[in-house]
DNA sequence: CTGAAAGCGCTAACAA
DNA sequence: TTGTTAGCGCTTTCAG
């Protein structure tokens, strides 16, 4: 592997010059950052990114810590990964994976220097880990919303405020019995925020309206789906508007739903790849995952290239009729 | 943050023996090790990564490199990378993720001595960044199997034995008229060998038994995966069995399955997780994703530690009655 | 506009 | 069993 002192004698300059003409730190003359740049690409120079790192306090790395337990959605994981690494990439970082349930995972990454910020997705309301990362030396961005962020910025969907919304579509097409098929038992229990926010806001929205507001927990399979509309109909037959915020029922629902004789208006909350997966007639409010993740780079590298401040950002939901027949 | 030089001084010995206490490289007397360590854990000290990996030249990081185009099945491709993932960290190994999009992207991770080893996933039948690969200075472990592996080492299932065992296990239940629900024609079109080599499998197998092998490429959907099971008993009403290998189809060969006079056997393809989600009653082949994962950082930490020569490994697929009622 | 040289924090000979 | 020391390859003052 060619060095940097490679690429001066080649090009005629000290490996200052070198360095400079990379970094872009410093103007340098056309001809010799020519004669620089021809010699990095004669010789395939690449900087060393360890001895980068030591030199600079600088890693161009982006530690992502991501839920890697049974019973998180892997889809919707990792379509919040992707944006966080396609924007990485855009912003020439590269990104290291951190797994959550290693305890010694955020130690070791930033305290080892390996990245320059962390993104951790799945907070939960009282997230344990939030005290660690308090007084972390980088940057943290937190995708979720924990009741105390303990100063650390937080980059969310407005899922009160998409509970609400599927709550007003429903409304507005004159239903006046609707439910809520939610998210499993376990994720509720467990504390995670967006369950409850969407919780909120769809029994709020009901409230001003004066409905009943049920909601079903439900577990994360299409079975399950399918059981839900079943027993929702038997017992309560006047409902005819649900709700659906459980990605992995939703297929089970539609099929519920297929079966009945009488129509039933389903608003469902997902990523939107994971709706037109299903190939149905659907009334969405789309979860932005892969723009939190991009949203998420975004701030977080301006923390620690710009020092901007810690902020929170909940992104708005928007609906749309998704018709797979129309395109 | 605490260097070694002075953990080193809080303990009262040398910066190499707190090294080699760190590494066990060297023999070091108990007393001593013990006031080295004690001294880390006071001064809560870690290793900077960066030099350690210019000293040593090892960055204990293996590279994973991923696809993230839209297509891929994300559900499957979170299944290997969790494999890999968990299994690195038992080996005290981070993760660090390349995209598969990113033409530089290679050099960049090798290159600048980012990762001690490479695993590229989803490899193709013919895939042009194998010569690349093949003359990289650290050990790459594919995941999938290339027409010419070039000397690299793979790892992969044995989908041409999945396939003959799904026609295997038909046959045996007294089947005599088939099709194989497979992969999107894109996928087939791309060169992905696995589709490829299932279709070879399935192929044979039917062939040994004077079956009529039925194929029909199936978009990566539900209501695509319902549509197949209909137009296949309306053109052929004689098919009692079908293979599945379409992870995002399935749940729609089920559901039109469900709606069906005549039963329809159903022999399923597909990681276990994703067909345990499905609660429903199925006769599984089970993709080890996860296996797989673990073993290709098994095989290229033998290589990059050991020196072990390149190999090609595929794991043998194994039949399960799945039965979500009996748990 | 360019160069020389002092580290960044660690590992691994080489010595003792 | 332990210490001394010369780098690893780069960035960035400080000089010119």
């Amino acid at each position: 592997m060619a060095r940097i002192d490679d690429v001066a004698r080649q090009a005629g300059v000290s490996s200052s010059t070198v360095s400079y003409v990379l970094s872009g730190k410093r103007s340098i003359s056309k001809p010799t950052r020519d004669r620089v740049l021809q010699a990095v690409k004669d010789l395939g120079y690449r900087p060393h990114a360890g001895a980068r790192a030591l030199a600079s306090s600088r890693t161009n790395v982006i530690g992502l810590m991501l839920p890697l337990r049974p019973g998180v959605n892997v889809a919707v994981v990792m379509e919040f990964a992707s944006g966080v690494v396609t924007r990485a990439r855009e912003l020439a970082h590269d990104v290291l994976i951190v797994t959550a349930d290693d305890p010694d995972a955020i130690g070791r990454a930033i305290g080892g220097s390996m990245v320059d910020s962390l993104i951790v997705m799945d907070v939960e309301s009282n997230d344990p880990r939030i005290g660690v990362l308090s007084d972390s030396p980088v940057p943290v961005m937190l995708i979720g919303l924990p009741d105390d962020p303990g100063g650390l910025s937080c980059v969310d969907f407005d899922f009160e405020g998409a509970g609400r919304l599927a709550v007003a579509r429903l409304a507005a097409r004159g239903h006046t019995h609707l439910a809520l098929i939610g998210s499993p038992p376990s994720v509720y229990e467990r504390g995670t925020s967006y369950a409850r926010r969407l919780d909120r806001g769809y029994r709020a929205a009901c409230a001003d309206r004066g409905l009943e507001a049920r909601v079903l927990q439900t577990t994360a399979s299409i079975a399950a789906g399918q059981e839900a509309i079943a027993e929702l109909l038997a017992a309560h037959p006047e409902i005819t508007g649900v709700v659906v915020h459980n990605e992995a029922a939703l297929p089970g629902v539609l099929m519920g739903r297929a079966g009945l004789a009488e129509p039933l208006d389903v608003v469902a909350i997902a990523p939107e790849s994971i709706a037109t997966g299903l190939g149905t007639r659907l009334d969405l409010i789309a979860l932005p995952a892969q723009a939190i993740g991009r949203e998420a780079v975004d701030l977080v590298m301006a923390q620690s290239d710009e020092g901007a401040a810690a902020q929170t950002r909940l992104l708005s939901p928007q609906a749309r009729a998704l018709d797979p027949s129309a395109s």
